[in-house]
Parts: structure tokens; C-alpha cells; sequence
DNA sequence: ATATTATCCTACTAAATCTATAGGGTTTGT
DNA sequence: ACAAACCCTATAGATTTAGTAGGATAATAT
């Protein structure tokens, strides 16, 4: 399932790019617009600057805007940032490869197959999309 | 994440299908075999035996076995059982449909699109395996 | 019949994660 | 100086996950 915390990011970014101006947006403003707890969106949003999708400006008239194109920016970014690996185990994630340790051998293993198949297909599409798909008319 | 319980369950119907013969097998015999907490297998066999997937016998011989043969039993079957719904959110489920009570209109939501594709590419996958598929040479 | 074997079932607990909330600190503009 | 708005850390409540405990039930062998 996916997290609130990932929804409202998404939510959340593509109130920003639907916004055609790079001014700030203020938390408040995007919160109010999409139903979602002020101070909840405020760390979002947070997590979302330190790993340079957002720029932020402090003081009256702040807020938080897309540092780049919103067709840049691919979903697997958001999502690994959001929502963390892509994979649904370890032993099959590119970022965050870890060995299980119930596990003899990966070249055996039943699930390894399977879920580096889902992976795939996943990644695939998080791949071909960026925040500009998220715009819905 | 898939959670322990998917996991464990699935190296377990794999040992399953693993053995040519339908004679039972016993919860020891696959939790010795496949590192997995006798009991917690327990209570993930006996769902897997509730939901039509596996058969058991009681007392001295008996154990769990395959209803079926496991190049009939569909991923997405197992995958919803253990796992619960496929989709990453409610609102795109085919079984478990819910609304989300944050979003006021589903055709404009930017998260519904999104993951209405994942998920019929994660189906996808989960339709065209078996347990079969789950044996690795 | 009785003892043994092995599944069936309920309830409980500990740990982890998720979903926030609280309460200041810091920077910016007027 | 003052207010607006982001920045940052800590904490708390709720939920889920992972696993344990202990007995009830059913089948088999003797």
C-alpha cells in the first residue's frame, strides 16, 4: 500500500507543476487545496528540498516551487525519495541491494525471480513518467 | 515491502510444488527446510488452507499438500491472500475498491492514473505465473 | 480404548512503522 | 523591530507486523 506521506507528495507536486509561474507556493496554500495537515505536508515537502526536487524561499512571500521542469523529473525519483526502494525485496532493488539472510542462494530462490520481474515492469513505468504526467485536466 | 508473511508463505507453496508427490508434508519438515518459524508458518499455512489453496491431513502422516497442481494456481491468487490487494491504492483495486475520502474526483486525481498503470502491469505478471514458475532449477 | 502425532484456533505480546503534532529556531521582507 | 514563512528535532498515538503461547481437535497406530 502506498503511504499517505507518498500521496500527499504527490499531491502535493503536482499542485506545484500545475502552477505555470515559479513563484513559492506557501504550505499552507497547497494544504488547504489538496486536504492535507498542514505541519504532515510541511516535513513532506522538507524531505522533498533535501533531495533537490524542491527550491524554497523563507520569509513573507516563501514557499516551496519545482527547482526544475516538471518533464524532468521522472517518477522513479519522487518514488524512491517518497516512498524509498522500488523493489518490493531487498535482494532484487537496485538502489538499496541487500542480501536476504534466509536465503541460500538468489539464483534458487522462488520469490527472487518472480519480484525482480515486478520490478521490471514497475520501474519501467515509473521510468517513462514525470511530474507532468501527474497533470490531469 | 513484501512483508515476512508473503515471503515465507511463498518459499513454503514453492517446497510444495517442489515435491512431485501429493502426500503431506508436514509444517516442520518446510520450516526446517526453508528457515522459517515453525509457528508462524503455521498460521500462514492454515490461511493458504482456508482460502482453497492448500489441503491437510491431521494426525501421525499428515501435513499440508497442493489442491491443486501448481501450474494452475495463478500468482495473483496467492499474491492477494497473502498480500492482500495488488493495488497500491484502494481506489484502483479491482477486488478491494474503496474511494479515497481525500479526493474529491477520480478522473482528475493525479495519483489514480499513475497507479492504475502499475497495477495492471503488476497484474499482468501475477496473471501469467503459477506456482509452477516459482521452482528454479 | 488409549497414546501419539500433527493440524486447528484464539489470544496475546513485542517491535517496528506510520501518521501525525508540538514547539521552538532561523531567515526574509517591510 | 516585527511578522511571515520555512527549518528542525523530538515525541506521541495508532496501526501493522512478526512472532509466541497454549490448548482444542482430529487421525492414526497399537
Amino acid at each position: 500500500m502506498l503511504s499517505k506521506k507518498t500521496k500527499y507528495g504527490l499531491k502535493a507536486l503536482s499542485y506545484l507543476a500545475r502552477q505555470d509561474s515559479k513563484t513559492p507556493i506557501q504550505i499552507s496554500v497547497i494544504s488547504a487545496h489538496e486536504n492535507i495537515s498542514q505541519k504532515f505536508l510541511e516535513s513532506i515537502l522538507l524531505t522533498l528540498k533535501k533531495n533537490g526536487v524542491l527550491g524554497s524561499k523563507k520569509g513573507k512571500g516563501g514557499g516551496y516551487y519545482l527547482l526544475h521542469d516538471a518533464k524532468d523529473v521522472k517518477m522513479s525519483k519522487i518514488m524512491r525519495i517518497l516512498e524509498g526502494p522500488i523493489a518490493m525485496v531487498p535482494c532484487v532493488s537496485l538502489n538499496y541491494y541487500e542480501k536476504c539472510d534466509d536465503c541460500p542462494d538468489e539464483n534458487t530462490c522462488a520469490v527472487h525471480h518472480l519480484l525482480l520481474d515486478v520490478r521490471d515492469s514497475v520501474l519501467k513505468i515509473f521510468n517513462n513518467r514525470t511530474l507532468a504526467d501527474l497533470i490531469v485536466s
